[in-house]
RNA sequence: GGGCCUGUAGCUCAGUUGGUUAGAGCACCGCCUUGAUAAGGCGGGGGUCAAUGGUUCGAGUCCAUUCAGGCCCA
């Protein structure tokens, strides 16, 4: 007979053992997924999860805020999801996890949409705005989440702006005031003329900008001695023309070698310039000019105190000698101007000099910078007047174009410029030493994020905390009519009491009279106009957050788990302000995890969608509408989230097709389950054969690791166990081998049973190890498992100790082996269409003794279950190879279980084997 | 330019203290099955372990340099 020929309907069918289930094979999970949520929140799942954990150890997850702005990018949706998956694990092993999700609701970035939407707007009208924009997105933002399936206490998230919360970022601003933290200068920041405010280095990106470099001269003043320097001209080189007018001094490092040479260029003008030695080469490449003729050679000490004339204005500027020139490029001769830059205005200050900075609040010159022509006009316009007149007198060596890294302003995407005001500090220097040694108390993960955190806070500035803009939590300080500052700790007190009760608006609504009056100051006080850095208002979320809720126990938390960049951001300004209050850090542990990136490795960012047509959705609405959220939740888990996290919709399809094979074994699972009680039916452990309990071991290792990975926050094995669990051990064997008892055998069989039991185990531990990841196909498959509550009030299956052994394992391990062989024969015969399904085979496996010892070699029932053959003989051959022979089986099929066997035929019924025919019978 | 991190099959990842012909899943190709069927099984192709140089009897694994990418900072 045939391989080939159609058979008739098998008449038997009906009396085999099915897999039946109402578990859809298709999850449809769109459309499911919205109705389970619905059930949890109609059964206010997390409520009931913390109550029931209420008297369990106690594990907080601190949310760091999200900007109540935009929709929800998949690196938003990456960084939440992980956040749930440690809370739903912590949970499940047994701890008391609450989950306070939070907003960070102020800022430039609100305030920026806002104000481009409608100018001459009011303060008071551009808060109520910009609260109004806030509370959409949070509203937007916390639907996705829990579209996503994030489990929290979503009706009563913390805002960083209600009151309460705003009136505890005062009272920790107080104490830092308490402290003598705070302090007010003139000094040089980073600022956006497009924002017109300060901004934190935090709140600036570096993009490739096209700046003129220009080479300028400066004499050296004629007091020179030496005769050498007597017609010799510094000669710097800078980036910022338009910063000359505010150049003050000329630094030279103290140990570098300066040469004094003669120059002569293309034109035949030859002229006295200073150039330190290694820079000489690049001089004359940058400039055409020629170097002719040393004059002498000086160390950079040997001119300070010299001065040089400006070239623009009619006044000379210091030489001086520093430490951050380098030789890397440039002249060796540094342009210092002290109010337009960091290292300028310390130079400065060690050296006794102004700090001018001629510019206002839009980045045009003011009156100050001594050159009517360009008063008024703006600075980055001016680049190009300032080089012509400096030519027009003789100072402009050379000019050209470069593209450099350069700070702009991430909301208004202009460059920055270096700009002195007089802004509110937090002396970081009297934290450092004791944030530098809490640093070592937390535990970091990836362990290099100690590194990271502690270069920055060893090496960062004084912390600019004012912000010139009206969304964001008052400063509370007053002027006195002369002008002098209020800066005290019992009055923050005061204002941080009235903004609880009357909210951060007052401070705009009230009158200076009104707020003295309030706080018993002169009638004539008058308030100040900044608001706080955002950083500052996210920072203060361990004491209006952890402090505040009874549930989150108080600072410390746990842990802290955002991306990397969060190492300057949140991480640091959370640190500084716990250790200003309370002498501590506010986190036990931090973990980060990498930004999303794309196929090739690139970082994708959310405004990257606006300009490149070409960009793949980012929105993470787009995948949980298209797939699904446990999709998106399996994804997560299955990357390498400490490194850079590729992204792309391949990648999803991808998880797709791993998703399907999980639930495609659950439903098998549940298939075979049904008919099947647990209570009335299982069997005992000495009833499992010699393949049940190799999967039990093999589940109980599963267990482990499980537990073990969750317990390490890492998933990526998590996903990578339950999956390999899945596709190999499941479905490719022990599903695939008991087909035949569970299919064919009488119902009450105990071989039957028994591979019931342990599917039963097997299918129950799985709903929960699943959990955390596919929350929402974990509950469902729970629930056809007959339980009437959800999996999330579960706990993680533990290692069951019968099972905690590898006997079957190592036996297993060898008929795998044989496996191999035989599977190999059996595909040549098929492949030579000898034979096609494996039952039609008769095989003839050959075995060296000595490597192929376990009793079980005898137990032929066994081996023909193991390797699913309807007929199988063993030769023993010493020293050979294992090796199979094929043929087609002799015997007649069985109708029913279609094994060709020698009891058909021989039966009551013809066309049954003699198993089959007791099945029926 | 500096600091930190990363680089194993088309893709996502394993590779224990350096030790046989480098593994898994997905994708791909072929076959079987139609009693998990918009499923399942079997077999197969595919990698100079980023590159180069070194240490060693032996290197994906240790060292150095280079290249590419990421984050942070100039």
């Amino acid at each position: 007979m045939s391989a080939k020929e159609k058979e008739a309907p098998n008449p038997w069918k009906d009396s085999l053992h099915l897999p039946v289930t109402d578990l859809p094979m298709r999850a449809s999970l769109t459309e499911r997924e919205p109705e389970r949520l619905k059930k949890w929140e109609a059964s206010k799942i997390y409520q009931r999860i913390q109550e029931k954990r209420k008297d369990a150890k106690r594990f907080v997850l601190h949310d760091g805020p999200p900007f109540a702005n935009g929709d929800v990018h998949m690196g938003t949706a990456l960084n939440k999801i992980l956040k749930d998956l440690v809370v739903k694990s912590k949970t499940m092993l047994g701890f008391q996890a609450p989950f306070v999700p939070g907003w960070d609701c102020h800022g430039l970035p609100i305030e920026f949409r806002v104000v481009k939407e409608s100018t001459g707007l009011s303060p008071v009208e551009v808060r109520r705005k910009s609260e109004e924009y806030a509370r959409k997105y949070i509203d937007i933002q916390r639907a996705s989440f829990k579209r996503l399936g994030v489990f929290g206490d979503w009706e009563k998230p913390y805002l960083t702006l209600d009151p309460a919360y705003e009136a505890d970022i005062i009272r920790t601003f107080a104490k830092l005031v308490e402290q003598g933290l705070v302090y007010r200068m003139k000094r040089p920041v980073l600022w956006s003329f497009g924002a017109g405010t300060a901004l934190a280095e935090a709140e600036v990106e570096y993009k490739d900008k096209v700046s003129p470099a220009v080479y300028v001269s400066f004499k050296l003043a004629a007091q020179a001695t030496l005769p050498a320097l007597v017609d010799a001209s510094l000669v710097i080189w800078t980036t910022t023309p338009w910063t000359l007018p505010a150049n003050l001094a000329i630094a030279l490092h103290p140990e570098f070698d300066y040469v004094v040479g003669e120059y002569t260029n293309s034109e035949g003008d030859s002229d006295v310039y200073v150039i330190a030695k290694p820079l000489i080469a690049e001089f004359e490449n940058k400039t055409g000019y020629k170097f002719a003729n040393e004059l002498a050679v000086l160390k950079g000490t040997e001119f300070a105190g010299m001065e040089a004339q400006h070239p623009l204005l009619p006044r000379t500027s210091k030489v001086i000698n520093t430490l951050f020139v380098t030789a890397d490029t440039g002249t060796g001769a540094v342009h210092v101007a002290p109010g337009h830059g960091a290292d300028d205005y310390q130079a400065g200050r060690e050296h006794g000099l102004d700090i001018l900075s001629p510019v206002d609040d839009r980045g045009h010159y003011t009156a100050e910078v001594g050159l009517p022509e360009f008063v008024g006009k703006h600075v980055f316009q001016s680049n190009k007047g300032i080089i012509e007149l400096l030519k027009s007198k003789g100072a402009l060596l050379a000019h050209h174009d470069i593209t450099h890294q350069y700070p702009h302003c991430w909301r208004s995407k202009t460059p920055v410029i270096f700009r002195a005001v007089e802004q509110f500090f937090i002396n970081v220097d009297k934290l450092r030493a004791q944030a530098l040694a809490e640093i070592d108390k937390v535990t970091w993960l990836p362990a290099w994020g100690r590194n990271r955190i502690f270069g920055t806070v060893e090496s960062r500035p004084d912390w600019c905390i004012s912000r010139q803009r009206t969304w964001g939590v008052p400063l509370p300080v007053f002027y006195k009519a002369d002008g002098s500052v209020i800066l005290e700790a019992s009055i923050a007190r005061q204002v941080a009491d009235i903004f609880e009760k009357l909210g951060t608006n007052s401070w705009f609504e009230k009158s200076d009279a009104e707020w003295a009056a309030l706080l018993g100051l002169p009638a004539d006080t008058k308030r100040g106009v900044d608001t706080l850095d955002v950083w500052i208002d996210s920072g203060c979320s361990h004491a209006a957050v952890l402090d505040r809720h009874p549930e989150l126990g108080g600072t410390p938390a746990d842990l802290y788990l955002e991306a990397t960049d969060q190492h300057r951001g949140w991480f640091q300004s959370s640190l500084m302000l716990s250790i200003a209050a309370r002498g501590a850090a506010p986190y036990k542990s931090v973990i980060t995890h990498g930004f999303v990136v794309d196929t090739s490795g690139n970082k994708v960012s959310k405004s990257d969608q606006g300009t490149n047509k070409n960009a793949k959705p980012m929105t993470a609405d787009h995948y949980y509408n298209k797939y699904g959220a446990d999709l998106v939740r399996l994804w997560v888990s299955s990357v390498d989230y400490q490194n850079e996290v590729p992204f792309s919709e391949e990648l999803f399809e991808q998880a797709t097709k791993s998703y399907r094979s999980i639930r495609n074994t659950l439903r098998v699972l549940l298939g075979n389950l049904n008919g099947f009680d647990a209570k009335q039916n299982a069997v005992s452990a000495d009833q499992f054969t010699l393949l049940d309990r190799w999967i039990l071991e093999k589940l109980n290792v599963l267990i482990k690791e499980c537990r073990e990975a969750y317990n390490t926050y890492d998933f990526r094995k998590v996903y990578g166990a339950l999956n390999n669990f899945c596709t190999v051990e499941l479905s490719q064997l022990y599903i695939d081998i008991t087909k035949d008892r569970l299919y064919c055998d009488k119902t009450d069989s105990v071989r039957r049973r028994a591979a019931q039991t342990a599917m039963h185990r097997i299918t129950e531990s799985l709903c929960k190890l699943l959990a955390p990841v596919l929350s929402f196909t974990a509950d469902e498959t729970w629930e056809f498992l007959g339980n009437t509550d959800s999996v999330h009030l579960e706990i993680f299956p533990e290692p069951d100790p019968a099972f905690a052994g590898d006997e079957a394992g190592t036996a297993v391990e060898q008929l795998l082996q044989v496996r191999a062989v035989i599977q190999q024969a059996i595909e040549k015969a098929r492949q030579e269409k000898r034979i096609g399904s494996n039952l039609e085979a008769s095989v003839e496996v050959t075995l060296p003794p000595e490597k192929f010892n376990h009793p079980f070699f005898e137990d032929r029932v066994t081996l023909e279950e193991f390797f699913i053959l309807s007929v199988l003989t063993i030769k023993r051959v010493a020293g050979t190879e294992p090796s199979a022979v094929v043929l087609e089986s002799p015997h007649q099929k069985c109708a029913r279980c279609w094994k060709h066997l020698p009891s058909v035929s021989q039966q009551k019924h013809a066309d049954l084997c003699d198993r089959c025919e007791e099945a029926v019978s």
